[in-house]
DNA sequence: GGGTCGGGCTAAATCGTTTTAGCATGCTAG
DNA sequence: CTAGCATGCTAAAACGATTTAGCCCGACCC
């Protein structure tokens, strides 16, 4: 059920004055306002209205450029065709990516959305909820925000961080991913990998983990513990920045001088931390894939144009917004109906010049 | 004027069954909505109302937990606080950029906004504007979209491709941007420079070009024709993407080896197009900086992070629809006062690795 | 000729607010 | 005693649609 748009779009729009009321319309050519609706509604009510009038109506209609006001017909129908949509924040990277394929999904069925940012701020996330429901949004979807509670409204969380009644999440297949990734470092014959571990707060952190450690496992690589990180630092200015995976890449690269060369690998946490570390262990003298293989997460734009291009996990985060907007919409439409727990995303590794067999291996 | 929004909002709201009308809270209380309206609504026309009346109403409106539907209001006052905002996509890149400053300002004034992306297809375009004026929006922020006519609504353009009546462009101060780019090259040494113009239907091409053209002047440097490269391939994906810039650096890394060393530097259009032309430099064995310096435009997330980073003009993309909401505001604040046709923001330099002095200089 | 039926419409209620115009009541002033 | 005036409220009309419940009228049936 998608909202009613009347018929063709008049072009010739008169840009000038009042718009044009249903009761205008009915006006003109002597009719009940509620005839006109039912005719521009294409009601089922209005088989009774001969052929030639709903004509009339519609041609009435064109002519005086009338289009129905959303707010009085929201009010009486008690339906927006609104949803919210709660991020951290736009940002260039993930929430944007998200963003985008919900955008896209939403405005083809025929809503519109709300974008609130809260950075991070509980109780922002909270007025922002108010205010959203005010506005009468019909449903919700988080993205990248963490919750305690259950929601009053219908609602899909994209990275959610945890499962909450009646809260469908969309999320990566972290398993496939691991094995991907692993998959290919072990098969270019790399068995000592470092890893970086996600920040706490981050969504996906424990479970990507615990996929990595499940892979690892399956393909027979151990994991030192002395060779992974976990990123610490905040997200600066809201989002990653690469300086973290620099300075912890810098860590690896002179613990790697150092002690020798515990390692031929890494498995960042993503992208952005991977284009630091790549950074910091160039700078250490060490060459990329010849030294070190690296493998990053998320495919963002400037993945690819990295030097050496960086091979990664891409997760699809368009299609992620499609998807959780096409549940929230599904759920939307079939209320009361049970919906998954969750909806699994495949990831695709993209294999670009970061990866390499290991030095002094062929 | 932002939208009245009572008092501290309840914590304990009532998650079940409806919720809480104004006529319930009348109800309660024994009163008249007028009342409860006039208290809620701290109306000047409350002053009649003792102070101990209007206690009553706000502990039970806190109480049972009410909330002013938004819908209504708004059908009553005629005023949504809602704007619409068209843009091509949302993109990693600089659309996602202004739309989080936009949304940090209209969040802040009490403001949400609906957006629409029309994929550049012109009849898209008209569509959301259609529908976007049937939910009454107060105002258009548009991003990177050009338009040929005026609007029916107060409207705001970041990156607008021309002037008409009524809109008001926020543009960066391209003369600025070209004379700190240049100027940083000649300062270094350099006086061949080649450049990427950029495409036709970039809102900023034509004039950053002649900004380029006057700084040129004004330095002393001339621009060889020869030299100059026009980016002419549609956006990839909707959006750039490096491998133009790769290819057009290409060619000019080929005519550089081939016809001896016509140039010591590139000013690109864009970063996407330095990182490309970067690569392809780099792959035809010229070193950057030593051999070509670089300068890119925007200073996307990944400018920073290429090896070696790109020195270029910083666009505040953020800051950019921060001013382009708050001027629309105000255009909506005083509606028939005069606006100004443009707002200028100042870029700045970024100096990083991508540029030094040229060969054979010191 | 009266009852019924159906075709073609409409009056009025409703959604949840805001806002205008005014109604009681009691007190004071003349 | 009555006009005038606060004081404290309320009735009712918006806003612009949708929707329920029927109204009126002519044709048809028996």
């Amino acid at each position: 059920m998608s909202p009613a748009r009347g018929t063709s779009p008049p072009r010739d729009e008169p840009t000038t004055g009042k718009p044009t009321r249903l009761k205008d319309v009915a006006a003109h050519l002597g009719l009940s306002p509620t005839t006109v609706s039912l005719v521009m509604n294409r009601s089922p009510a209005a088989k009774g209205i001969p052929p030639e009038t709903q004509e009339r109506v519609r041609a009435a209609a064109e002519e005086l450029g009338y289009r129905p006001n959303f707010i009085a017909r929201s009010l009486r129908r008690q339906r927006t065709f609104a949803v919210g949509v709660l991020l951290p924040e736009i940002s260039e990277g993930y929430a944007a990516g998200v963003l985008g394929g919900i955008e896209d999904q939403l405005l083809q069925e025929g809503y519109f959305y709300l974008v609130a940012g809260h950075h991070s701020k509980p109780d922002l996330f909270d007025d922002y909820l108010q205010l959203l429901t005010e506005r009468s949004v019909e449903g919700l979807i988080l993205v990248n925000t963490p919750i305690e509670n259950a929601l009053a409204l219908p609602a899909v969380a994209v990275a959610g961080h945890r499962e909450i009644e009646g809260v469908t999440n969309v999320v990566i297949d972290h398993e496939m991913a691991a094995r991907l990734a692993l998959a290919h470092l072990a098969e270019l014959g790399h068995r000592r990998i470092a890893f970086f571990k996600g920040h706490v707060h981050s969504a996906d952190s424990e479970s990507r983990w615990q996929a990595i450690v499940a892979a690892s496992a399956d393909l027979g690589l151990e994991i030192d513990p002395r060779l992974t990180l976990q990123l610490s630092g905040e997200p600066a200015g809201g989002e990653f920045s690469p300086e973290e995976g620099y300075r912890e890449g810098d860590v690896f690269g002179r613990k790697l001088l150092e002690t020798g060369a515990p390692f031929t690998a890494l498995f960042a946490f993503n992208d952005v931390s991977a284009i630091g570390a790549m950074r910091a262990l160039s700078e250490s003298g060490l060459r990329i894939p010849d030294d070190v293989s690296v493998v990053g997460f998320d495919d963002i734009l400037s993945a690819a144009f990295q030097n050496p291009s960086l091979t990664t996990v891409r997760q699809p985060l368009h299609e992620m917004g499609r998807r959780a907007a096409a549940e929230l919409l599904r759920k939307l439409g079939a209320p009361g109906e049970e919906s998954p727990p969750a909806i699994t995303i495949e990831p695709t590794l993209v294999v670009r010049d970061s990866t390499g067999p290991p030095p002094g291996d062929g």
